[in-house]
DNA sequence: CTAATTAAGGATATAAAGGTCCGAAAATCT
DNA sequence: AGATTTTCGGACCTTTATATCCTTAATTAG
């Protein structure tokens, strides 16, 4: 469904708001740590959502990661990654996703699509950050 | 969504299922022509549907391909090319997805896996071939 | 100012997916 | 039987995704 990277940024980005109290900065090894990612990855992926305006960072001694302030949806987060091919392209690859010149199953997908990015663009870190905090939630293993 | 090869592997079979008139054989070259694949490609997952039982080929001049006799859903057709991962794996990557222990999006995709396994397995080859004979759906381009 | 710490970013390695090539095996036709 | 056609199957190549390494730049603390 998403790439590695994706399933990696999703986590990264929950995690991240599940310990932001008043500014504080979460490092490198804290979130890698926290959902199980190679260490070099992260840091790949960590630019990449910094880039696209989903995280600030700050170098040096105390430095770290926060999810910038305002209200992210999951949609976001996998558009800066994967971008927008899951909630676009023709699932038979055809070259454009249309109703004007539709696949075999371009009805039965759209649907299916469309219940998706429904979820994805609705959805905000905020809302699904408790049940990590509760405990009940779990980013790895 | 799917794999590219998964992709060609639904085309193939819509389209095996489009010319299937008592026990007409289609070839590698009419298979790759129709849903615009790569031809040494699309033999590799021509076999593959052999192996899985989901067509059966034959030898020689007059050889060819036919979709096995009896009712086969898409859901069949993904499995034996891309596995059970679409419709089990969980979203964020963690080792087992379930209720017991849950990842923070486990409700939400639930449910979309739900919509889309109940697609999959209820949409049969011949429930979608006539849009394509019907010339209003399309396999390639 | 210097040393220490942390993110940024380029280069490189490894694995997997996508795709090609070619000879072997089976079936058909003459 | 021999030539031809078509699938089978293995080896190989290419591209992309995943992952690591290492140097540089920014920031902080002493
Ligand atoms: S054209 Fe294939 S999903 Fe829309
Ligand atoms: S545990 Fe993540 S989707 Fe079910």
């Amino acid at each position: 469904m998403f790439s590695k990277a994706c399933e990696y940024a999703l986590k990264i980005m929950i995690y991240l708001c599940t310990v932001q109290e008043e500014g504080k900065l979460a490092g490198l090894k804290d979130i890698s740590n926290a959902n199980g990612s190679p260490e070099a990855y992260t840091a790949k992926i960590l630019q990449q959502l910094v880039k696209n305006g989903l995280l600030q960072s700050h170098r040096g001694p105390t430095g770290g990661f926060k999810v910038s302030d305002r209200p992210i949806t999951l949609l976001e987060v996998v558009v800066a990654i994967d971008g927008e091919s899951i909630v676009k392209d023709c699932v038979l690859g055809l070259r454009e996703c249309s109703s004007a010149r539709p696949c075999p199953v371009h009805d039965k997908f759209v649907a299916i699509r469309d219940h998706l990015k429904g979820v994805l663009n609705t959805t905000y870190l905020t809302d699904i950050k408790s049940g990590v905090i509760e405990g009940n939630r779990f980013l790895k293993l």
